[in-house]
DNA sequence: GATGAATGAGAATTCATTCAT
DNA sequence: GATGAATGAATTCTCATTCAT
């Protein structure tokens, strides 16, 4: 058998991939991709069959990636405010310190490439992930909507926060901590 | 002189526009855009200089309108509670009503082809619209944050909003209802 | 019976079509070429039954311009040296007075869009405004070629001559009289 | 490492367009270029950035080409008048035996699509190439002129001649005879 | 497996010409 | 006649994908 494919190679390619779908969005040349992850062209296809694979794999792995830096640390034997706060501080976090991550991310959420099964396996990863988090959310105003609803309605808050964030780093805490109280007081009064 | 400018025709490719952005993206084709307009494809280009101006014409179209929606029949001389009810109704009934102007406003605010200019007048004129609603928001947990903090926080509430009345029409108003309820906590309290 | 169609447009159109194409080349737009005339790009079309007879117009016009400046003031009565230097001068100096006319004519000379037929017409008309001295010339190295031969020689030296000028005013006098007398030589001995 | 860019493509591009654009103009298409070439419509940008390019590429060609047949066989030792000869020769031999490549640079001689830059190496090259022969001439009625213009007296009579030749080739050599008298005599007298 | 040249189906524009006003 | 919007064929160039090396 020949050499196997290239774990490193593959990864160099997605973290390249993300690079440039933040700055130029899913219409962005799979030959730019392949450049700037140290590939040849065609080499991009040995990895992923074509460009709309690569793109859901892409919305794929930073889905993990994200799910990922939420869970870790999780304090499961503290109060539900400080597992909740311990979920947002972390997910605010993690766009912060990936912008690129997170714009990538923005642009695959909207594009119609990404398709409804993709959408769904993202959903469950993070339903395993989250589970318990977002049925310990959902008291209050939204009590009788799905837990989805509040656990959509956290991703976007933190969006909104990540996005003044990024436009004002100084005031990254404030804005970190007065989104979390907002958010609290929406899902749990 | 000879036939004018048709305002008509500009509004139709605007319109077709909005649908075919709204379904694939900023990179759909003009041909498809004219074809659906019922104009011949160069006429596309009398109208817009060129697809970038197009994009960002029908970025400020549906801006305002949907600024238009939120401000008609706003009640100056009822509560807060209500004026903000108001708007928050407005706004989402406007994207329930128009799922593929949201959708296609959703693309171009991710798009990189929309530029820094286009953008600061779209909130300039949402800025005069709304100034008044966003001012009298932001007590509770936003108030050491810029007001736009808060109308941001509203909007992203609003579009999960719109996103779960999309799947699911016949709870639009429950939706409605406790998407509010959620939002006027986290701002209020 | 309606307005008749208007000398000085049809002019306009021709001083425009001279100018854009001295600039661009025999590519240069019809729109751009009524817009410097003055006149709506329709207008154009009834002046000119289309871009072909525009150029082939154009060329046939230079042409009969350059013919009159050639012939204006001919000392028939003077040696055939003088004759022939008063031939040169007005050939040159024509060309250095109007250098778009100048490089309009070459552009259409070189192209495939001025006809035969239109080639043929002007040289016809040039042939008659300057039989007597073509005969007269051809003495020396070319007395065997046809005369259109060394009619041919003048013209590029000529034109040579021109080109030296554009890029040097100030030595016009120079290059006329040195050009003129090679030519002469070239001719005569 | 794949497939090289093979010289024998590029060749094949530089000769299809050679072809074309003595046809057409340098309005022609690149698709027939392409087509011409043996070559799909995109290869011809893997060899040449844009059409501009093509053609800045293709006008040094021929020029390199030209000055090339005229230095092969230079007789260094052999008198001026034979040396002369020699470079008009082989100018005119080379403009009779190749007419696409002459009429090729005739339209890009004129066209605004070539920079000075390109016209400036061709220049350089030549002047190189030619600095001797250029020096040796310009004796008579050229002397205080600069070499270039003699230069340019010599390029365009010899034009001249092979236009004629071109139209009856069988006075290929009297032309040719003639022409290099004239311009002798223009030159050295 | 890796490379990058080759391919040709689009994509955005341009532009000569027509024709409603 | 004059105007300039409307048309759609033609043009340049891009890009995902294939395949010879």
């Amino acid at each position: 058998m020949a050499r196997p494919l290239s774990q490193d190679k593959r990864n160099a390619i997605l973290e390249a991939a993300t690079e440039v779908v933040a700055q130029l969005g899913v219409g962005a040349p799979t030959a730019k991709i392949a450049k700037l992850a140290g590939v040849a062209e065609g080499t991009l296809f040995t990895y992923f069959r074509n460009k709309d694979e690569l793109l859901n794999q892409l919305y794929l792995g930073l889905k993990a990636d994200l799910g990922r830096a939420m869970t870790t640390g999780y304090p499961s034997d503290k109060s539900l405010l400080e597992r909740s706060r311990h979920v947002w501080n972390r997910l605010v976090g993690w766009g912060s310190a990936h912008p690129l991550k997170r714009k990538a991310m923005a642009q695959l959420g909207v594009s119609e490439r990404i398709t409804e099964k993709t959408r769904k396996i993202a959903g469950q990863a993070f339903a395993e992930i989250s589970a318990t988090i977002r049925q310990s959310l959902a008291g209050g105003a939204l009590k009788n909507q799905p837990p989805a609803f509040a656990a959509a309605i956290m991703s976007a808050m933190a969006d909104t926060t990540m996005e003044f964030i990024a436009r004002e780093p100084p005031r990254a805490k404030h804005y970190t901590k007065a989104g979390f109280e907002a958010f609290w007081k929406a899902v749990t009064q």
